[in-house]
RNA sequence: GCACCCAUAGCUCAGCUGGAUAGAGCGCUGCCCUCCGAAGGCAGAGGCCGUAGGUUCGAAUCCUACUGGGUGCACCA
């Protein structure tokens, strides 16, 4: 049940019958109009701004089509009363058994209320993390994994057909530099001292995978060129990172769906019909490249390359798929993986990458623009810094200090649920601040917590109904009537409830999930500002003492509440509380 | 030099893709908390939405130009 997507199809219905009377002239757009809740609770209920909408194309003045419109409106059961305010909004106020209409239904629907058939089905493929093959996984992958995982897990809810995909790098040279330093670890198992020269990985975390190549291969690769060595190496290693990065996901509690290996675009002919698709479209051709205005680069020099006219679908200059040794830039397997994704069927793609990636957008958007000509579009997500901070100071990364803070560092100190929230109370593309001590925080400042606490004390209150030997199971309550003389703390509670399909489809419109947070924010708040008024007016608590029939219409109302908690918390990954201890 | 992102209360940030008098938390100020749901509660002050133009019934939101901050800028991944 939508609410708003109800009363939206009523207004529509009252416009198509106007025209049908043609107080308003045929073929119109209402696309545009639109019921929203209105920004100041006195105004009324909901909000539609039809009449401003259609005063232009209608060539009607805004007021005359609102006055009209809502004289239609309060003929509709559900509408009590229909105002024309302003400039010609149209302020509706709906009949009270509607929001016992609501409340049974949220929790008769359960985990489902809320969910869409915006997406159509249409599949959707979210790519994220894709960090490197060659380490574990440190807080800057973090925020991206949280953000790619609760945007998948809103489409999903939001009725897309959603595949989850990782995109393994292991087809670059920085392979064959893992590869390298897992060899020196190698060396360092068999009792020798290792080199860990200029350039390689010094992390601590290649040790055990010397000592497994060691295992494996014996003694047998001491003193042999690399030519031997290399090949095998690069792929157990990479192997051994992608169990390790599996194992970092998992304790965020992320899941893909693919793993996709850049390796296996090669060698396979897939790199080269990509190219020549973008070929047969006239759209590569050998040349070189203007030189870049403002400083020259020292050793810059005329060179003539494989260009991709990227410029025709608005990018700033060509971009070159072969280097002038006659190599594969790292951007023409990303062509031809993001071909494989529009082969593989997917109507839309969505690349989730860390904000330094910014530049790389315009011609990853050109080049899907190009090989879908124009069907599939790409949105790519930029995921900016997170800045870490201890006790309020800023607390500094570095890799070679050995001091980088990796994901495992985070979850563990922080814990998954607390993690994934709090890098969500952001947009993307805004930096964070992830302060440890304010983070686990157990207090009402902390949103993770006073969002969890709000379901807890729901789950307190049917857990102390029990007691009382009270049946409080969803079948009774989706039975139970609530008042039609609400209080407005109540009213509040309810209308937020009723808002959670449309801020679903807001949300997944925008491919934005941080306002999922945001919004069990303001969920959160409504309840607990109505469970604090229960200490003055004890008409307001859940529970009315000795009276089961008045509890059981309360009570609907807060496991209503904690059934949208607990599927906003699942789009983020967060498990609600049941208690708080 | 160019491109992209950002600029909203003292601080950290929302603002539902153009709607009504711009919101929340922290901090600040004031009131309340013997007992009934206090790891508290209620209320208040605080704004030229970076600046200047433009688009229209209407702009924090869209366009242009500036200012200030971040990121990235020929074959690297």
């Amino acid at each position: 049940m939508n609410l708003f997507s109800d009363i939206r199809a009523a207004v529509i219905a009252a416009l198509d019958v106007m025209v049908a009377e043609g107080a308003l002239p045929e073929g119109l757009d209402f696309a545009n109009v639109a019921v929203e809740p209105p920004r100041d609770a006195l105004h009324g209920d909901m909000a539609s701004n039809a009449a401003m909408v259609l005063a232009k194309p209608a060539n009607r003045k805004p007021r005359e089509i609102a006055e009209a419109l809502a004289a239609k409106l309060v003929a509709d059961a559900r509408i009590l009363s229909a105002d024309v305010a302003g400039p010609g909004f149209i302020n509706l106020r709906l009949a009270p058994t509607l929001w016992s209409d609501l409340t049974r239904n949220v929790v008769q629907t359960g985990a489902a209320y809320g969910r869409s058939d915006l997406g159509q089905g249409v599949k959707v493929n979210v790519e994220y993390v894709s960090a490197n093959p060659t380490g574990p996984m440190h807080v800057g992958h973090t925020r991206g994994a949280v953000f790619g995982d609760a945007l998948a897990s809103l489409l999903d809810f939001a009725g897309y057909d959603v595949t989850r995909e990782y995109y393994i790098n292991d087809g670059g040279a920085q392979v064959d530099v893992l590869a390298r330093s897992a060899y020196e670890r190698y060396r360092e198992a068999c009792g020798l001292e290792p080199e860990i020269r200029e350039g390689l990985y010094p992390g601590d975390y290649l040790i055990p995978v010397g000592e497994a190549i060691k295992a494996k291969y014996g003694r047998d690769l001491l003193d042999k060129p690399e030519e031997v060595w290399l090949v095998d190496l690069r792929s157990f290693a990479t192997e051994a990172m992608m169990e390790m990065i599996r194992g970092d996901l998992a304790s965020l509690g992320v899941k893909m769906d693919v793993f996709y290996s850049e390796k296996s675009l090669y060698g396979t002919g897939q790199i080269e019909a990509a190219l020549k698709r973008l070929q047969d479209l006239g759209l590569i051709y050998e040349g070189v490249l203007e030189p870049p205005k403002g400083k020259l680069p020292e050793d810059w020099e005329e060179r003539e390359q494989t260009l991709f006219r990227s410029t025709q679908f608005g990018d700033d200059v060509d971009r070159p798929v072969k280097k002038s040794d006659g190599a594969w830039t790292y951007f023409a397997p990303d062509i031809a993986y993001h071909w494989t994704k529009i082969e593989r069927g997917f109507d839309l793609l969505i690349d989730v990458f860390g904000a330094d990636h910014g530049g790389y957008v315009k011609r990853m958007k050109a080049a899907v623009a190009a090989l879908s000509e124009g069907r599939v579009t790409l949105d790519i997500k930029l995921i900016q810094l997170v800045k870490l901070f201890k006790n309020g100071e800023p607390f500094k990364m570095s890799k070679r200090a050995g001091t980088f803070v990796t994901l495992r560092d985070v979850v563990e100190q922080a814990g998954a649920d607390v993690t994934r929230f709090h890098m969500l109370t952001r947009k993307n593309d805004a930096p964070l601040d992830f302060d440890f001590a304010k983070v686990l925080e157990q207090s009402k400042d902390n949103p993770v917590f006073y969002v969890q606490y709000a379901h807890a004390r729901v789950c307190s209150v049917l857990r102390k109904a029990a007691e009382a030997g009270w049946d409080m199971s969803d079948a009774r309550l989706a039975k139970a009537e609530l008042s039609t003389d609400l209080h407005e703390a109540e009213l509040s509670l309810v209308k937020k409830i009723a808002e959670w399909p449309r801020l679903v489809e807001v949300a997944a419109r925008a491919n934005e999930p941080h306002r999922v947070a945001f919004y069990l924010y303001d969920l959160a708040s409504d309840l607990h500002s109505l469970w604090n008024r229960g200490h003055d007016d004890a008409s307001l608590r859940f529970l009315q003492e000795g009276d089961e029939a008045a509890s059981s219409a309360k009570i609907a109302l807060a496991r209503a509440c904690a059934v949208v908690i607990s599927s906003g918390l699942a789009i983020l990954g967060v498990t609600p509380a049941e208690e708080m201890r």
